[in-house]
DNA sequence: TGCATTACCTCGACATTCGATGTATATTAC
DNA sequence: GTAATATACATCGAATGTCGAGGTAATGCA
């Protein structure tokens, strides 16, 4: 893996949180949201994201729901519940504290 | 694993080369420099440094060479190598460019 | 003597991620 | 009409990284 995918790993599941905060989406969306709003930084999987997803909704940290998309076709729609919700918070604090520790460290002191 | 540790995944390398481009130093003060510098935050273990320096010397980013301590007691100390400095080089362009596309994402457009 | 610390190291278990692959429908282009 | 592309779900195996536990041995100190 590259340097930079190595880097990457781990902050899935905190911007899929902090993506369901902001409204529900459906996990194709969501791969097209990152890998678009990052401008090709991140570059979610699906054979990433799919797992991940299951694995986030038997923690209860998200919920799913079949609805019907535009054309009629049912998408799976997944939202964050109040437990998913707590954990964004720790996310964004634990990012927080971690990016200014590597950053002394791999920028100077 | 705790979040806090997926989130420092993939920088334990980068930090290294850091380090090292300051000085030279072998790997039991590796771990202790890390862990006092980042205030507790990173938590390096020797499980993960030992078995990664050797597959960075395998990879020529950095060069051993076994020096007498104070104490008299051999030392391995390490070095990085113009290969290893010119991933350091891009480990930093990589981190910053990464952690502002997770920070966008994660802490709000 | 006994204990903590320094300093090297390996190993197995576990989790994560990717690339490949599969299915099916909808849309667009020729 | 049909070929190609995009949408949208999903699984699987291989590769990799990390940790906890364990091992060895010397030093310093009370």
């Amino acid at each position: 893996m590259s340097l930079s995918k190595e880097l990457a790993r781990g902050t899935v599941m905190p911007i899929v949180l902090s993506l369901l905060a902001e409204r529900s989406m459906y996990g194709y969306e969501i791969v097209k949201t990152v890998n678009q709003r990052s401008g090709g930084v991140l570059d979610f999987k699906e054979g990433t994201l799919y797992p991940l997803l299951h694995k986030m909704q038997g923690q209860r940290l998200i919920k799913a729901k079949w609805e019907d998309g535009p054309t009629g076709k049912p998408r799976k729609y997944y939202a964050l519940t109040p437990k998913g919700n707590r954990l964004l918070d720790e996310s964004r604090e634990q990012w927080s504290t971690l990016s200014t520790a590597v950053h002394t460290l791999l920028m100077g002191a």
